[in-house]
DNA sequence: TTTTAATATTGAAACGGTTCAATTTATATT
DNA sequence: AATATAAATTGAACCGTTTCAATATTAAAA
């Protein structure tokens, strides 16, 4: 079937491409009469002018940018896009959010058609587990598209804005010892994605400059959803008697957290009193809980702000820029949901 | 400052257009050593092919289309923008998300892009206040440019799919009415909000249609983010007697329903036992509380997946098609924050 | 070396609108 | 009615790519 264009609409209405394009502009030297005809026939037609046409002799009416996260309903992501936001409306950049549902078929087929619709430039949460394809990272490069990750991807040079999750890990294990807790356990999230290694990583690393000593019955593989945690802690204490207990757990992250410790209510252990809980990310709901969440405060704002700034400047270079990769710090963060056992001098008796 | 194109591009590298063309689309037709020459040069000119003219030879590379939501944070949206992807993605389509942040030159300027883009047509949740402008919706039908919106705006037809807000809020009310509470008050939301007011009028709906009478000091203005409504209600209760304490509260929402819940927590006011809390919408974090929420819970992957039904309905058909109102049903979800006081016919001791 | 086949490159015609100077038509003025 | 002026319409050039038949170049075969 062939498309309708502005020609089929003038020849029908029996004037030229020039006023009907008047018309579709809203320009004011249409005669009324004609405008009419001309949007009645465009109407009988159901002509629906074409933006990419439009565009090409306007050139930049609207600048945009755009984001490929990996989970629309994980506010982390969405933070990071709020960050994205305020930097690129300051610099008179719209954004526009995509979410690749941790499907990498999904991720190439948005960083394609944001650099065919003409959006300036693009941050991707990328999937990277084990050997992830990269190819289209590659074509991106080759046509000089602007992009920024929020993820270190093995073998290309890209600019990218992360954390460092090995550093911020070590941190909450270190507090954790220092604070006299001994049966510490890391709740770890799906095994495929790279912050799972890296922060298995950092748990272990923590230990190694410990007086502790670490065995891989600390890592619990349990993942990243409420729910999953939910039943894999019920599973977890069922199993075991109560002087078997862990005394801290360390979650993957914050919605993690949350469902660990709905299950812990549901077996009446108390957070913090019988088991502290560290969750990671920060996420809005982790305050928004009776017992609020002691975790690892990931910037998510500065993230979007800053991977946002190194995008339009990439934009708005005439020539190309060379790489730049940089790791905001975390911020530990102590709520209600952990507890200090015993402090190294204790406190003396009043 | 001249923009480059492949025109640059090719003079510069001594060969044709067509060649540079057959560069960028990684065509085998060209010699490597041509290749690599083309390549540097392209770098070197730091040239960035423009999609929108590619696109236009091309035609539909990609099928996509638009959602512009009023809050990327708030569950409830990124829900509708869950079910959206599911129906489109079935079809073919990708979905883009923008959010407007509740502006509405926001909302305008997405709009536009949109279009501009040739995504292929858009969700709109509008911002209706007032007399709110809506001349950019009167571009769009002009163009017949296919959206759909996700709630009703008065003076203009067009597609509409959305919840039965007033519907909704009488039907818990009635049933907080029938479980014996007789001291009912509603938080209200954002002033500005159509919602809000049709949620009020709903509650004094359920009033009129019971032996209780209704007053205006039951509502009581609060707004809908969680840090207003924590602050509010804690105000609130502060200024009351105990025995002057409503039985329930009918909230505007859930993220407002938990603010109200942490203020109790504060406040020793122990949920369901003093108070009755129903939320509304029944968002993903209402669940995830040691006092699970009973709320109205509003079809939200249902509506995104029936706005994208309408939505690729008109985007596919060569015809202007007669526009559609949906207005889906809200189910009452009774958990564990509201309680029953009294049943009319009470309950035999056995 | 010539012929043939395979490979690489060219360049003009699209794609579907917008723009704007030139032209035509309508209106106002004398 | 003739002229001047204003309003409406036209149409060719343009935006920056892709496409593909035609051509030029290179490699293989005779």
């Amino acid at each position: 079937m062939k498309r309708i264009t502005i020609v089929d609409v003038a020849q029908k209405a029996g004037v030229s491409k020039g006023t009907v394009s008047a018309v579709i502009n809203a320009k004011n030297t249409v005669k009324p009469v004609t405008r009419d005809h001309i949007l009645n026939v465009m109407k009988e037609l159901n002509f629906r002018p074409r933006g990419v046409a439009r565009n090409l002799k306007n050139g930049n009416q609207y600048k945009s940018i755009g984001i490929i996260l990996k989970d629309l309903n994980y506010p982390f992501y969405t933070s990071i896009a709020t960050g994205v936001k305020e930097y690129a409306n300051s610099k008179g950049y719209s954004v526009v959010v995509t979410s690749s549902e941790n499907d990498h078929e999904c991720e190439k087929r948005f960083s394609h058609l944001f650099s065919a619709k003409d959006v300036k430039g693009t941050i991707i949460a990328p999937i990277v587990e084990g050997a992830s394809e990269i190819e289209h990272l590659f074509k991106l490069k080759m046509i000089n598209y602007p992009f920024v990750l929020l993820e270190d991807v093995k073998g290309i040079q890209a600019n990218v804005v992360a954390i460092n999750n090995l550093k911020a890990i070590k941190k909450a294990v270190k507090y954790l010892i220092s604070s006299g807790h001994s049966k510490i356990v890391h709740f770890a999230g799906p095994p495929a994605s790279s912050h799972t290694q890296e922060r298995i990583e950092g748990f272990r690393h923590a230990f190694s400059e410990s007086t502790l000593v670490f065995n891989k019955d600390m890592i619990v593989p349990v993942g990243s959803s409420y729910d999953e945690s939910f039943c894999k802690t019920i599973e977890y204490f069922k199993e075991k008697n109560r002087e078997n207990y862990p005394t801290a757990i360390v979650c993957f992250n914050d919605q993690q957290a949350l469902g660990v410790m709905m299950a812990l209510n549901e077996l009446h252990i108390k957070v913090p009193d019988d088991i502290s809980i560290i969750g990671n990310d920060d996420i809005y709901y982790a305050k928004i809980y009776p017992v609020p969440l002691t975790t690892i405060r990931a910037p998510q704002i500065e993230i979007g702000k800053k991977a946002a700034e190194i995008l339009i400047r990439n934009i708005e270079s005439p020539h190309l820029l060379p790489v730049e990769k940089v790791y905001l710090e975390t911020e530990f963060i102590v709520r209600q949901s952990s507890k200090v056992l015993n402090l190294p001098y204790p406190k003396a008796v009043v």
